[in-house]
RNA sequence: GUGCCCGUAGCUCAACUGGAUAGAGCAACGGCCUUCUAAGCCGUAGGUUACAGGUUCGAUUCCUGUCGGGUGCGCCA
């Protein structure tokens, strides 16, 4: 059996080989074959998605027709008596041409070179055109994602690219309000790590403001009594306290406006201080991030205090740009593309009248070193939508004064609030702040009673390490399953779920595959992919889509897609599963199979490392 | 007042950015375990996509308006 894929090159749709690479891949004696596009670097495969090879063909196909520059449409089926994949550009097309869609369809068909790659190409409908894939070509695509440690994954020339995220404030504990932030944001480094970019993570923590000067005074009061160790073990308790001594006492307030003052001059002994409370309370985060799993460390943090020599500069420099003008006695932008309905440029103050400057003199001066230092092409600042505005606003003025090219892409990865069960902000049940370490040791604490429930045998320790994994994992999951854009109501139960689309049902699938590998044996991890059952083929379609979501995530910021796909994936391996024995089946079949869940657990495995969530052997 | 986001099954959410009969999961009901983990699988039921218009071969998706909710809007970040 030959199996013969054609790779064209992206975004032309000339037929241009330029490579060929062949490679042995199973002891059955299959060959898959297949051409790649031109390699960028070395070891880096570059292979289209199903969807962009069909793409392509059809919209060949379409030029041949007579339709030329028509996008072909194609997506993945919506029901399976639809094929598997489905192209709707005729319709379109047949309406500008003014022609008998089913007609030009029929001809784009006649034109329609899929040879090794579907089945039966079928028209249906005013003018949809349904691709069954061949089984012989999914069997390959499978051996090639088998055949490579990224599992087939395209690597696009590799972009320099900053994440922004998590971003506390440090004058207090970390909360609730940073839990989406560093969740999504992490998974979106790592997608974005994995399909080749070189990635930077920035912490852009709130290391400066007035609250510091607050901070630094009760600080020294806290050590002259002996107590500063452990007054700053609770950064919430610290933070209050030395906002009760702010309003009671007028002379500790003068003081704390005294430091402020020092702090901004450069005053070494106050500077030292300042340093001290910001490592302490980067110590509590960095707690919090070992914890969570995710990525940040003291080399991702860049606070807003590194801006400060510059802000003057961008001032002066929006000013030469004849961009700036004084009103009120403030320092302000108008930036005509908002107004509002009167007419009236909205306008963004960089400089305050007493001549303090904002987080908006800050980011500016930020997104210039991001440029300018880094060299960074794209910068995705994950943060609340309730920002939206003043990303906006940063962005057009960044163009517009030229501290970024125009064509380097800013992006404000938005997201809503976490609510609790009533739909309000979630909050304590005393309506206070939830500290951020609180519900983590909430999650593995439940996590733990239900592993202990569910499976009492397992020892002490092992349960443990369970909990923390299903526990940190549930409340990852939750958030990322969801629109990121919209609000999301957090609740302990649906997220500790082990049915439905949740981490532990997800974290179970993948205990299921290994358990097959536990008892297998001797096997052979060459063997050709054979897909001959019907939940062998739906099985195999999916995880031959693994690609696309990763480009698609990637893209879009949006990791709920690759949680959807990785819930389908475990739905279709247990229908498999079910459907088709894996260690009583004998031969070829039964070497097929096991390619089948090995490449599903890696799938899966690689899935939800990318969403930050570990896996288990047994649960 | 105005800008942005949102309104989809009882509940929590999708719908690949304009495609076919709007899909999942919970919850409800009915089946399947001497056979690789039943933490599973199969099936049934559940909808005027807030409402009213418009655009077109085709609208949950785009446009206009109404109602309802969230959030932002010059010296906080």
């Amino acid at each position: 059996m030959f199996v013969l894929l054609a790779s064209e090159k992206t975004g032309r749709a000339s037929l241009a080989v330029a490579g060929l690479v062949f490679r042995k891949a199973g002891a059955a004696g299959t060959i898959a074959v297949y051409l790649f596009a031109q390699p960028r670097r070395r070891g880096a495969i570059d292979r289209m998605t199903i969807q962009q090879l069909l793409s392509l063909r059809v919209q060949a196909a379409l030029a041949a027709a007579g339709a030329p520059d028509t996008p072909a449409v194609v997506q993945a089926s919506s029901k399976p008596e639809f094929g598997d994949f489905q192209a709707n550009g005729v319709m379109g097309a047949a309406k500008a041409l003014k022609t008998n869609p089913r007609a030009l369809a029929q001809s784009v068909v006649e034109h329609l070179d899929l040879t090794d790659i579907a089945d039966k190409v079928e028209i249906a409908g005013p003018g949809f055109i349904n691709i069954h894939l061949a089984p012989a070509f999914l069997a390959a695509r499978l051996q090639a994602a088998l055949d490579d440690a990224a599992l087939g994954i395209r690597k696009p020339a590799a972009q320099k690219v900053m994440v922004e995220y998590s971003s506390p404030n440090l004058a207090k504990e970390m909360h609730v309000g940073h839990l989406r932030s560093t969740i999504i944001g992490d998974a979106i480094a790592r997608v974005l790590a994995f399909v080749g970019h070189d990635v930077t993570r920035c912490n852009h923590v709130g290391d400066w403001g007035t609250q510091f000067g607050m901070l630094v005074a009760y600080l020294v009061e806290t050590r002259q009594s002996g107590d500063a160790e452990l007054e700053l073990a609770d950064l919430e308790n610290f933070y209050r306290k030395a906002k009760v001594r702010f309003d009671e006492d007028p002379v500790f307030a003068d003081t704390a406006r005294q430091y402020v003052v020092r702090l901004q001059g450069g005053d070494a002994e106050v500077l030292a201080l300042w340093k001290q409370f910001v490592a302490v309370s980067m110590e509590h985060c960095q707690a919090v991030y070992d914890k969570l799993g995710v990525g940040l460390t003291l080399d991702s943090v860049r606070g807003e205090s590194a801006y400060n020599d510059d802000l003057p500069v961008v001032v002066s420099d929006l000013r030469a740009a004849g961009l700036l003008v004084e009103d009120q006695g403030a320092q302000v932008v108008f930036l005509d593309e908002f107004r509002n309905p009167e007419g009236d440029a909205q306008a963004m103050i960089i400089q305050k009248k007493d001549g303090g400057y904002l987080y908006a003199t800050t980011d500016l001066a930020a997104v210039r070193y991001r440029h300018r230092a880094l060299d960074l092409k794209r910068v995705i600042y994950v943060v609340d939508a309730r920002q939206s505005l003043h990303f906006q606003q940063l962005f057009t003025l960044s163009k517009k004064a030229g501290f970024a090219p125009t064509d380097m892409q800013l992006e404000h990865v938005a997201f809503g609030t976490m609510m609790g069960d009533d739909g309000k902000p979630f909050k304590t049940r005393s309506g206070g702040t939830v500290k951020l370490v609180e519900l983590i040791d909430e999650a593995i604490e439940r996590a733990y009673a239900l592993v202990s429930e569910k499976n009492p045998a397992l020892a002490e320790d092992t349960r443990r390490s369970i909990a923390a994994a299903v526990g940190v994992g549930a409340v990852k999951y939750a958030d990322l399953s969801k629109n990121r854009t919209s609000d999301y109501i957090f609740n302990w139960d649906t997220m500790l779920a082990f049915e439905g689309n949740t981490a532990p049902y997800l974290q179970y699938a993948y205990t299921r595959v290994q358990s097959v590998f536990r008892k297998v044996g001797d096997f052979d991890a060459s063997a050709a992919v054979v897909i001959d059952a019907a939940a062998e083929k739906q099985l195999a379609l999916h995880l031959a889509q693994f690609d696309e979501v990763i480009e698609s995530v990637a893209s879009s910021c949006q990791p709920h897609q690759l949680c959807a796909y990785l819930f389908t994936l475990a739905q279709q391996f247990s229908r498999f599963y079910e459907a088709c024995p894996i260690l009583s089946a004998e031969g070829a079949t039964r070497a097929s199979r096991l390619q089948l869940a090995a490449l599903t657990a890696r799938t899966l495995r690689t899935g939800l490392d990318l969403l930050g969530i570990a896996v288990l052997d047994e649960m």
